[in-house]
DNA sequence: AACTATTTATAAGA
DNA sequence: TTCTTATAAATAGTT
Protein backbone atom coordinates (compact mmCIF):
# COMPACT_ATOMS: atom_id res chain seq x y z
CA UNK A 1 0.00 0.00 0.00
CA UNK A 2 2.15 2.67 -1.27
CA UNK A 3 3.52 4.33 -4.16
CA UNK A 4 5.26 1.07 -4.94
CA UNK A 5 5.85 -2.73 -3.81
CA UNK A 6 7.95 -3.28 -0.98
CA UNK A 7 9.85 -6.34 -0.78
CA UNK A 8 9.66 -8.27 2.44
CA UNK A 9 13.03 -8.01 4.05
CA UNK A 10 14.76 -5.89 6.34
CA UNK A 11 14.65 -2.20 5.19
CA UNK A 12 18.26 -1.16 4.90
CA UNK A 13 17.92 2.05 4.90
CA UNK A 14 18.49 3.46 8.40
CA UNK A 15 15.57 6.38 8.30
CA UNK A 16 12.99 4.93 5.85
CA UNK A 17 13.05 2.13 8.50
CA UNK A 18 12.56 4.34 11.25
CA UNK A 19 9.78 6.03 9.60
CA UNK A 20 8.51 2.65 8.65
CA UNK A 21 8.21 1.36 11.74
CA UNK A 22 6.64 4.52 13.42
CA UNK A 23 3.82 4.45 10.70
CA UNK A 24 3.52 0.38 10.76
CA UNK A 25 3.72 0.27 14.54
CA UNK A 26 0.88 2.54 14.90
CA UNK A 27 -0.81 0.32 12.05
CA UNK A 28 -0.25 -3.02 14.04
CA UNK A 29 -1.85 -1.72 17.33
CA UNK A 30 -4.32 0.15 15.58
CA UNK A 31 -5.59 -3.64 13.86
CA UNK A 32 -4.98 -5.25 17.10
CA UNK A 33 -7.99 -2.93 18.52
CA UNK A 34 -9.77 -3.17 15.67
CA UNK A 35 -9.53 -7.02 16.06
CA UNK A 36 -10.28 -7.16 19.66
CA UNK A 37 -13.67 -4.94 19.26
CA UNK A 38 -14.99 -5.79 16.44
CA UNK A 39 -14.66 -9.67 17.38
CA UNK A 40 -14.40 -8.79 21.13
CA UNK A 41 -11.80 -11.01 21.66
CA UNK A 42 -8.34 -10.65 23.72
CA UNK A 43 -5.43 -9.27 21.40
CA UNK A 44 -2.38 -8.50 23.20
CA UNK A 45 1.19 -7.04 21.15
CA UNK A 46 4.11 -6.86 22.49
CA UNK A 47 7.02 -5.07 20.81
CA UNK A 48 10.84 -3.36 21.37
CA UNK A 49 12.11 -0.69 18.81
CA UNK A 50 15.44 -1.23 17.76
CA UNK A 51 16.48 1.01 20.23
CA UNK A 52 14.89 -1.42 22.78
CA UNK A 53 11.68 0.89 23.54
CA UNK A 54 8.75 -1.11 24.72
CA UNK A 55 5.42 -0.59 22.70
CA UNK A 56 2.42 -2.70 23.69
CA UNK A 57 -1.50 -2.91 23.23
CA UNK A 58 -3.96 -5.05 25.21
CA UNK A 59 -6.95 -4.78 24.71
CA UNK A 60 -9.98 -5.82 28.08
CA UNK A 61 -7.85 -8.25 29.91
CA UNK A 62 -4.44 -6.90 30.86
CA UNK A 63 -1.30 -8.09 29.00
CA UNK A 64 -0.42 -9.85 32.28
CA UNK A 65 -3.45 -12.03 31.79
CA UNK A 66 -2.59 -12.78 28.13
CA UNK A 67 0.91 -13.88 29.05
CA UNK A 68 -0.49 -15.67 31.66
CA UNK A 69 -2.95 -17.34 29.78
CA UNK A 70 -0.31 -17.79 26.69
CA UNK A 71 1.68 -19.41 29.76
CA UNK A 72 -0.81 -21.85 30.52
CA UNK A 73 -1.55 -22.59 27.04
CA UNK A 74 1.46 -23.17 26.27
CA UNK A 75 2.88 -24.87 29.27
CA UNK A 76 6.17 -23.17 28.36
CA UNK A 77 9.36 -23.36 30.26
CA UNK A 78 12.00 -20.51 30.37
CA UNK A 79 14.51 -19.19 32.15
CA UNK A 80 12.62 -16.21 33.66
CA UNK A 81 10.15 -18.79 35.06
CA UNK A 82 12.63 -20.64 36.80
CA UNK A 83 13.81 -17.06 38.06
CA UNK A 84 10.85 -16.14 39.64
CA UNK A 85 11.57 -17.20 43.18
CA UNK A 86 15.05 -16.08 43.07
CA UNK A 87 16.29 -13.02 44.37
CA UNK A 88 17.13 -10.23 41.75
CA UNK A 89 21.10 -10.82 42.54
CA UNK A 90 20.72 -14.22 41.12
CA UNK A 91 18.82 -13.48 37.78
CA UNK A 92 21.27 -11.20 37.05
CA UNK A 93 23.93 -13.25 37.77
CA UNK A 94 22.09 -16.05 35.88
CA UNK A 95 21.20 -13.47 32.49
CA UNK A 96 24.78 -12.17 32.80
CA UNK A 97 26.10 -16.09 32.42
CA UNK A 98 23.44 -16.63 29.61
CA UNK A 99 25.12 -13.45 27.90
CA UNK A 100 28.43 -14.81 28.27
CA UNK A 101 27.81 -18.10 27.03
CA UNK A 102 25.92 -16.31 23.61
CA UNK A 103 28.72 -14.41 23.23
CA UNK A 104 31.03 -17.37 23.31
CA UNK A 105 29.06 -19.43 21.08
CA UNK A 106 28.42 -16.61 18.36
CA UNK A 107 32.20 -15.80 18.28
CA UNK A 108 32.93 -19.41 17.87
CA UNK A 109 30.39 -19.30 14.63
CA UNK A 110 32.59 -16.47 13.84
CA UNK A 111 35.52 -17.74 13.57
CA UNK A 112 34.02 -20.41 11.86
CA UNK A 113 32.82 -18.07 9.18
CA UNK A 114 36.42 -16.41 9.03
CA UNK A 115 37.39 -20.28 8.25
CA UNK A 116 34.89 -21.21 6.14
CA UNK A 117 35.73 -17.88 3.75
CA UNK A 118 39.21 -18.66 3.82
CA UNK A 119 39.37 -15.13 5.21
CA UNK A 120 41.20 -16.65 8.73
CA UNK A 121 43.18 -19.85 8.11
CA UNK A 122 44.71 -19.79 11.45
CA UNK A 123 42.78 -22.43 12.85
CA UNK A 124 43.41 -24.73 10.46
CA UNK A 125 47.20 -26.56 10.98
CA UNK A 126 47.80 -29.15 8.82
CA UNK A 127 47.78 -29.45 5.10
CA UNK A 128 45.16 -32.58 5.76
CA UNK A 129 42.94 -29.71 7.12
CA UNK A 130 43.03 -27.34 4.75
CA UNK A 131 42.36 -30.42 2.43
CA UNK A 132 38.63 -31.47 4.17
CA UNK A 133 38.14 -27.65 3.83
CA UNK A 134 38.92 -27.16 0.26
CA UNK A 135 36.62 -30.19 -0.66
CA UNK A 136 33.66 -28.77 2.03
CA UNK A 137 34.31 -25.41 -0.36
CA UNK A 138 33.95 -27.20 -3.85
CA UNK A 139 31.40 -29.31 -2.50
CA UNK A 140 29.71 -26.11 -1.88
CA UNK A 141 30.01 -24.44 -4.77
CA UNK A 142 28.91 -27.60 -6.18
CA UNK A 143 25.73 -26.54 -4.62
CA UNK A 144 25.59 -23.15 -5.51
CA UNK A 145 25.87 -23.79 -9.40
CA UNK A 146 23.68 -26.44 -9.34
CA UNK A 147 20.96 -23.62 -7.35
CA UNK A 148 22.15 -21.02 -9.98
CA UNK A 149 21.63 -22.67 -12.93
CA UNK A 150 18.46 -24.39 -11.58
CA UNK A 151 17.26 -20.64 -11.08
CA UNK A 152 18.30 -20.01 -14.45
CA UNK A 153 16.52 -22.72 -16.87
CA UNK A 154 13.45 -21.57 -14.85
CA UNK A 155 14.09 -17.85 -16.09
CA UNK A 156 14.80 -19.03 -19.52
CA UNK A 157 11.92 -20.75 -19.61
CA UNK A 158 9.70 -18.43 -18.36
CA UNK A 159 11.18 -16.17 -20.73
CA UNK A 160 10.35 -19.10 -23.67
CA UNK A 161 6.65 -18.75 -22.25
CA UNK A 162 6.62 -15.00 -23.10
CA UNK A 163 7.67 -14.98 -26.37
CA UNK A 164 5.71 -17.73 -27.32
CA UNK A 165 3.01 -15.39 -26.12
CA UNK A 166 3.72 -12.15 -28.21
CA UNK A 167 4.74 -14.28 -31.15
CA UNK A 168 1.02 -15.49 -30.84
CA UNK A 169 -0.57 -12.05 -30.22
CA UNK A 170 1.94 -9.72 -31.92
CA UNK A 171 3.59 -9.94 -34.97
CA UNK A 172 6.28 -7.43 -34.23
CA UNK A 173 10.32 -8.05 -33.77
CA UNK A 174 9.71 -10.09 -31.04
CA UNK A 175 9.15 -13.15 -33.59
CA UNK A 176 12.61 -14.60 -32.92
CA UNK A 177 13.15 -17.40 -35.13
CA UNK A 178 12.31 -20.99 -34.78
CA UNK A 179 11.19 -20.57 -30.83
CA UNK A 180 8.77 -23.43 -29.89
CA UNK A 181 9.37 -23.57 -26.61
CA UNK A 182 7.84 -27.34 -26.49
CA UNK A 183 10.21 -28.99 -23.87
CA UNK A 184 12.87 -26.66 -24.28
CA UNK A 185 15.33 -28.99 -22.87
CA UNK A 186 17.45 -25.90 -22.82
CA UNK A 187 21.04 -27.27 -22.90
CA UNK A 188 21.55 -24.67 -25.29
CA UNK A 189 22.61 -21.42 -24.16
CA UNK A 190 20.13 -18.38 -25.00
CA UNK A 191 18.80 -17.73 -28.26
CA UNK A 192 19.21 -14.49 -29.82
CA UNK A 193 17.71 -12.14 -27.64
CA UNK A 194 14.42 -9.58 -28.62
CA UNK A 195 14.66 -5.91 -27.38
CA UNK A 196 11.79 -6.61 -25.05
CA UNK A 197 12.05 -4.65 -21.76
CA UNK A 198 11.85 -8.14 -19.62
CA UNK A 199 14.75 -8.88 -21.74
CA UNK A 200 16.37 -6.12 -21.31
CA UNK A 201 16.25 -6.73 -17.26
CA UNK A 202 17.78 -10.27 -17.31
CA UNK A 203 20.42 -9.16 -19.20
CA UNK A 204 21.24 -6.46 -16.90
CA UNK A 205 20.90 -8.78 -13.86
CA UNK A 206 24.48 -9.95 -14.13
CA UNK A 207 26.34 -6.66 -14.24
CA UNK A 208 24.58 -4.65 -12.07
CA UNK A 209 24.72 -7.14 -9.34
CA UNK A 210 28.21 -7.98 -9.74
CA UNK A 211 28.49 -4.18 -9.20
CA UNK A 212 26.65 -3.43 -6.63
CA UNK A 213 24.61 -6.18 -4.86
CA UNK A 214 27.12 -7.26 -2.52
CA UNK A 215 25.97 -9.95 -0.69
CA UNK A 216 25.30 -8.79 3.12
CA UNK A 217 24.59 -11.69 4.68
CA UNK A 218 26.02 -10.77 7.79
CA UNK A 219 26.11 -7.76 9.85
CA UNK A 220 22.99 -9.06 11.46
CA UNK A 221 21.74 -6.00 12.50
CA UNK A 222 22.11 -1.99 11.17
CA UNK A 223 24.23 0.25 10.16
CA UNK A 224 24.02 -1.86 6.95
CA UNK A 225 22.84 0.88 5.32
CA UNK A 226 23.89 4.50 4.90
CA UNK A 227 27.38 3.72 4.44
CA UNK A 228 29.18 7.01 3.80
CA UNK A 229 32.30 5.42 2.51
CA UNK A 230 32.48 4.58 6.31
CA UNK A 231 35.44 1.58 6.82
CA UNK A 232 34.22 0.11 9.65
CA UNK A 233 32.36 -2.53 8.10
CA UNK A 234 32.05 -5.03 11.03
CA UNK A 235 30.98 -7.91 9.53
CA UNK A 236 31.40 -10.26 6.92
CA UNK A 237 30.63 -9.43 3.62
CA UNK A 238 29.87 -12.97 1.44
CA UNK B 1 -12.04 -1.64 3.51
CA UNK B 2 -14.60 -3.59 2.20
CA UNK B 3 -17.93 -3.06 0.98
CA UNK B 4 -18.96 -0.79 3.68
CA UNK B 5 -17.21 1.66 6.51
CA UNK B 6 -17.61 -0.79 9.61
CA UNK B 7 -18.79 0.39 13.07
CA UNK B 8 -15.74 0.10 15.72
CA UNK B 9 -18.22 -1.60 18.28
CA UNK B 10 -18.77 -5.28 18.43
CA UNK B 11 -20.32 -6.72 15.65
CA UNK B 12 -23.57 -8.39 16.95
CA UNK B 13 -23.82 -11.10 14.73
CA UNK B 14 -22.26 -14.02 15.37
CA UNK B 15 -21.24 -15.33 11.86
CA UNK B 16 -20.26 -12.12 10.48
CA UNK B 17 -18.16 -11.99 13.84
CA UNK B 18 -16.36 -15.48 13.21
CA UNK B 19 -15.93 -14.47 9.92
CA UNK B 20 -14.71 -11.12 10.46
CA UNK B 21 -12.21 -12.70 12.95
CA UNK B 22 -10.72 -15.06 11.03
CA UNK B 23 -9.97 -13.14 8.24
CA UNK B 24 -8.59 -9.98 10.47
CA UNK B 25 -6.63 -12.62 12.65
CA UNK B 26 -4.22 -13.25 9.72
CA UNK B 27 -4.36 -9.85 8.56
CA UNK B 28 -3.29 -8.65 12.19
CA UNK B 29 -0.35 -11.60 12.25
CA UNK B 30 1.03 -10.61 8.77
CA UNK B 31 0.93 -6.78 9.76
CA UNK B 32 2.87 -8.17 12.85
CA UNK B 33 5.32 -10.22 10.74
CA UNK B 34 5.88 -7.32 8.05
CA UNK B 35 6.80 -5.08 10.46
CA UNK B 36 9.24 -7.39 12.38
CA UNK B 37 10.55 -8.38 9.08
CA UNK B 38 10.76 -4.63 7.09
CA UNK B 39 11.61 -2.77 10.42
CA UNK B 40 13.98 -5.53 11.88
CA UNK B 41 12.59 -5.09 15.52
CA UNK B 42 10.66 -7.43 17.61
CA UNK B 43 7.44 -8.01 17.43
CA UNK B 44 5.19 -10.48 19.35
CA UNK B 45 1.08 -10.90 19.31
CA UNK B 46 -1.01 -13.01 21.39
CA UNK B 47 -4.72 -13.58 21.19
CA UNK B 48 -7.66 -15.64 22.23
CA UNK B 49 -10.47 -16.71 20.07
CA UNK B 50 -13.73 -16.09 21.59
CA UNK B 51 -14.03 -19.80 22.81
CA UNK B 52 -10.39 -19.82 23.88
CA UNK B 53 -8.29 -20.89 21.76
CA UNK B 54 -4.83 -19.52 21.62
CA UNK B 55 -3.34 -17.57 18.82
CA UNK B 56 0.30 -15.98 17.92
CA UNK B 57 3.59 -14.84 16.46
CA UNK B 58 6.09 -13.69 17.03
CA UNK B 59 8.92 -12.47 15.07
CA UNK B 60 12.92 -13.37 15.31
CA UNK B 61 12.67 -13.49 19.40
CA UNK B 62 10.54 -15.97 20.76
CA UNK B 63 7.66 -14.94 22.20
CA UNK B 64 9.09 -15.98 25.19
CA UNK B 65 11.50 -13.76 25.13
CA UNK B 66 9.41 -10.80 24.28
CA UNK B 67 7.15 -11.80 27.28
CA UNK B 68 10.56 -12.07 29.24
CA UNK B 69 11.61 -8.44 28.19
CA UNK B 70 8.17 -7.07 28.62
CA UNK B 71 8.06 -8.27 32.38
CA UNK B 72 11.67 -6.89 32.99
CA UNK B 73 10.41 -3.61 31.29
CA UNK B 74 7.27 -3.49 33.22
CA UNK B 75 6.39 -5.99 35.80
CA UNK B 76 9.18 -6.80 37.95
CA UNK B 77 8.20 -4.45 40.82
CA UNK B 78 5.13 -6.62 41.59
CA UNK B 79 7.84 -9.03 43.39
CA UNK B 80 10.29 -6.12 44.08
CA UNK B 81 10.72 -2.65 44.97
CA UNK B 82 13.85 -1.55 46.43
CA UNK B 83 15.50 1.52 46.68
CA UNK B 84 17.57 0.53 43.83
CA UNK B 85 13.94 -0.82 42.40
CA UNK B 86 14.73 1.50 39.04
CA UNK B 87 18.40 0.88 38.48
CA UNK B 88 17.86 -2.86 38.49
CA UNK B 89 14.91 -3.21 36.34
CA UNK B 90 16.81 -1.16 34.15
CA UNK B 91 19.38 -3.02 33.77
CA UNK B 92 17.57 -6.37 34.08
CA UNK B 93 15.79 -4.60 31.01
CA UNK B 94 18.98 -4.14 29.31
CA UNK B 95 20.08 -7.59 30.06
CA UNK B 96 17.13 -8.51 28.58
CA UNK B 97 17.60 -7.21 25.43
CA UNK B 98 20.78 -8.17 24.41
CA UNK B 99 20.04 -11.94 25.28
CA UNK B 100 17.40 -11.25 22.61
CA UNK B 101 19.97 -9.58 20.08
CA UNK B 102 22.52 -12.14 20.93
CA UNK B 103 20.23 -14.91 20.17
CA UNK B 104 18.53 -13.06 17.03
CA UNK B 105 22.29 -12.23 15.83
CA UNK B 106 23.05 -15.84 16.53
CA UNK B 107 20.46 -16.84 14.19
CA UNK B 108 21.66 -14.51 11.39
CA UNK B 109 25.14 -15.90 11.82
CA UNK B 110 24.08 -19.53 11.44
CA UNK B 111 21.96 -18.60 8.59
CA UNK B 112 24.69 -16.97 6.94
CA UNK B 113 27.28 -20.25 7.34
CA UNK B 114 24.08 -22.43 6.03
CA UNK B 115 23.95 -20.00 2.94
CA UNK B 116 28.31 -20.22 2.31
CA UNK B 117 28.25 -24.21 3.19
CA UNK B 118 25.50 -24.23 0.55
CA UNK B 119 23.16 -25.80 3.11
CA UNK B 120 20.73 -23.72 2.41
CA UNK B 121 20.89 -21.42 -0.57
CA UNK B 122 17.05 -20.54 0.23
CA UNK B 123 17.82 -16.66 1.05
CA UNK B 124 19.46 -16.29 -2.24
CA UNK B 125 17.00 -15.51 -4.63
CA UNK B 126 18.27 -14.65 -8.01
CA UNK B 127 20.90 -16.32 -10.39
CA UNK B 128 22.79 -12.59 -9.29
CA UNK B 129 23.52 -13.63 -6.00
CA UNK B 130 24.10 -16.88 -6.49
CA UNK B 131 26.68 -15.77 -8.57
CA UNK B 132 28.06 -13.66 -6.26
CA UNK B 133 28.28 -16.44 -3.66
CA UNK B 134 29.87 -19.00 -6.35
CA UNK B 135 32.52 -16.56 -6.87
CA UNK B 136 32.93 -15.83 -3.03
CA UNK B 137 32.96 -19.06 -2.23
CA UNK B 138 35.98 -19.74 -5.11
CA UNK B 139 38.35 -17.08 -3.44
CA UNK B 140 37.81 -18.65 -0.20
CA UNK B 141 39.03 -21.93 -2.22
CA UNK B 142 42.15 -19.94 -3.64
CA UNK B 143 43.09 -19.32 0.10
CA UNK B 144 42.60 -22.70 1.24
CA UNK B 145 44.77 -23.48 -1.59
CA UNK B 146 47.30 -21.38 -1.42
CA UNK B 147 47.56 -21.51 2.14
CA UNK B 148 47.71 -25.64 2.07
CA UNK B 149 50.86 -25.08 -0.34
CA UNK B 150 52.99 -22.98 1.33
CA UNK B 151 52.60 -25.01 4.47
CA UNK B 152 52.87 -28.16 2.38
CA UNK B 153 55.90 -26.54 1.00
CA UNK B 154 57.27 -25.60 4.57
CA UNK B 155 56.90 -29.29 5.69
CA UNK B 156 59.05 -30.32 2.84
CA UNK B 157 61.70 -27.91 3.34
CA UNK B 158 62.23 -28.93 7.22
CA UNK B 159 62.46 -32.47 5.13
CA UNK B 160 65.30 -30.70 3.60
CA UNK B 161 67.27 -29.84 6.13
CA UNK B 162 66.79 -32.97 8.16
CA UNK B 163 67.54 -35.06 5.19
CA UNK B 164 70.84 -32.81 5.31
CA UNK B 165 71.84 -33.13 8.39
CA UNK B 166 71.72 -36.62 8.72
CA UNK B 167 73.65 -36.49 5.89
CA UNK B 168 75.91 -34.74 7.88
CA UNK B 169 75.97 -35.80 11.39
CA UNK B 170 74.16 -39.14 10.83
CA UNK B 171 74.14 -40.60 14.08
CA UNK B 172 71.77 -39.27 16.67
CA UNK B 173 68.67 -37.72 14.30
CA UNK B 174 67.77 -35.05 17.31
CA UNK B 175 70.13 -32.80 15.58
CA UNK B 176 67.74 -29.59 15.22
CA UNK B 177 69.48 -26.04 15.17
CA UNK B 178 68.15 -22.82 13.46
CA UNK B 179 69.67 -24.72 10.22
CA UNK B 180 68.59 -22.48 7.16
CA UNK B 181 67.66 -24.40 3.80
CA UNK B 182 69.51 -21.85 1.55
CA UNK B 183 66.92 -20.91 -0.55
CA UNK B 184 65.25 -24.40 -0.85
CA UNK B 185 62.94 -23.29 -3.95
CA UNK B 186 61.95 -27.02 -3.41
CA UNK B 187 60.15 -27.01 -6.77
CA UNK B 188 61.05 -30.32 -6.97
CA UNK B 189 58.84 -33.17 -5.77
CA UNK B 190 59.53 -34.82 -2.74
CA UNK B 191 62.88 -36.77 -2.83
CA UNK B 192 62.87 -40.34 -1.82
CA UNK B 193 61.99 -40.58 1.85
CA UNK B 194 63.74 -41.89 5.13
CA UNK B 195 62.44 -43.82 8.18
CA UNK B 196 62.79 -41.19 10.69
CA UNK B 197 59.41 -41.14 13.37
CA UNK B 198 59.14 -37.91 11.99
CA UNK B 199 58.29 -38.52 8.39
CA UNK B 200 56.59 -41.41 9.17
CA UNK B 201 54.35 -39.19 11.24
CA UNK B 202 54.01 -36.81 7.61
CA UNK B 203 53.16 -39.46 5.40
CA UNK B 204 50.56 -40.66 7.96
CA UNK B 205 48.97 -37.06 7.95
CA UNK B 206 46.88 -37.38 5.05
CA UNK B 207 44.91 -41.10 5.44
CA UNK B 208 44.67 -40.32 9.17
CA UNK B 209 43.17 -37.20 9.05
CA UNK B 210 40.96 -37.69 6.09
CA UNK B 211 39.48 -41.04 8.08
CA UNK B 212 39.16 -38.89 11.70
CA UNK B 213 39.96 -35.51 11.48
CA UNK B 214 36.89 -34.03 11.02
CA UNK B 215 36.70 -30.21 10.84
CA UNK B 216 34.60 -29.68 13.87
CA UNK B 217 34.56 -26.10 13.32
CA UNK B 218 30.96 -25.51 14.84
CA UNK B 219 29.60 -26.87 17.13
CA UNK B 220 30.77 -23.65 19.44
CA UNK B 221 30.67 -24.77 22.70
CA UNK B 222 31.00 -28.79 24.50
CA UNK B 223 30.01 -31.64 23.33
CA UNK B 224 32.71 -31.18 21.50
CA UNK B 225 34.57 -34.02 22.97
CA UNK B 226 33.29 -37.42 24.65
CA UNK B 227 31.93 -38.52 21.33
CA UNK B 228 30.63 -41.71 22.35
CA UNK B 229 29.39 -42.58 18.71
CA UNK B 230 26.63 -40.14 19.55
CA UNK B 231 25.30 -39.61 16.19
CA UNK B 232 22.99 -36.47 17.32
CA UNK B 233 26.03 -33.81 16.78
CA UNK B 234 24.27 -30.46 16.02
CA UNK B 235 26.77 -28.62 14.28
CA UNK B 236 27.83 -28.14 10.78
CA UNK B 237 31.00 -30.15 10.56
CA UNK B 238 33.57 -28.22 8.19
C1' DA C 1 4.25 16.06 9.36
C1' DA C 2 1.33 16.32 5.12
C1' DC C 3 0.23 14.73 0.74
C1' DT C 4 -1.36 11.17 -2.86
C1' DA C 5 -0.65 7.41 -5.88
C1' DT C 6 -0.83 2.73 -5.13
C1' DT C 7 -0.96 -1.37 -2.90
C1' DT C 8 -3.40 -4.05 0.65
C1' DA C 9 -6.86 -5.54 3.50
C1' DT C 10 -11.23 -6.89 3.83
C1' DA C 11 -16.79 -6.57 3.86
C1' DA C 12 -20.15 -8.70 1.26
C1' DG C 13 -21.75 -11.98 -1.48
C1' DA C 14 -21.48 -16.57 -3.75
C1' DT D 1 -13.63 -22.14 4.50
C1' DT D 2 -12.49 -20.15 0.10
C1' DC D 3 -12.94 -17.12 -3.92
C1' DT D 4 -14.31 -12.94 -5.97
C1' DT D 5 -15.00 -8.09 -6.26
C1' DA D 6 -15.92 -3.45 -4.88
C1' DT D 7 -14.23 -0.38 -1.57
C1' DA D 8 -12.09 1.24 2.46
C1' DA D 9 -7.54 1.62 4.58
C1' DA D 10 -2.84 1.59 5.02
C1' DT D 11 1.21 3.27 3.60
C1' DA D 12 5.72 4.19 0.31
C1' DG D 13 7.72 7.71 -1.73
C1' DT D 14 7.56 12.77 -2.02
C1' DT D 15 7.45 17.40 -0.67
Amino acid sequence: MGRGKVEMKRIENKVSRQVTFSKRRKGLLKKAEELAVLCDVDVGVIGFSERGKLFDYSSPASLDDLIHRYEAATNTQLYHQELHYTDHQEQQQQMAAKISKLQHEYQQLEASLKTYTGEDLSSLTSVAELGELEQQLESAVGKVRARKDELFINLTEELQVKINENGRHDDDAAATAGVEAEETTMAEPLLPLPQSPSFAYLLAVEEKSAASTMLRLWPPTDEDADDGGSSSRRGLQL
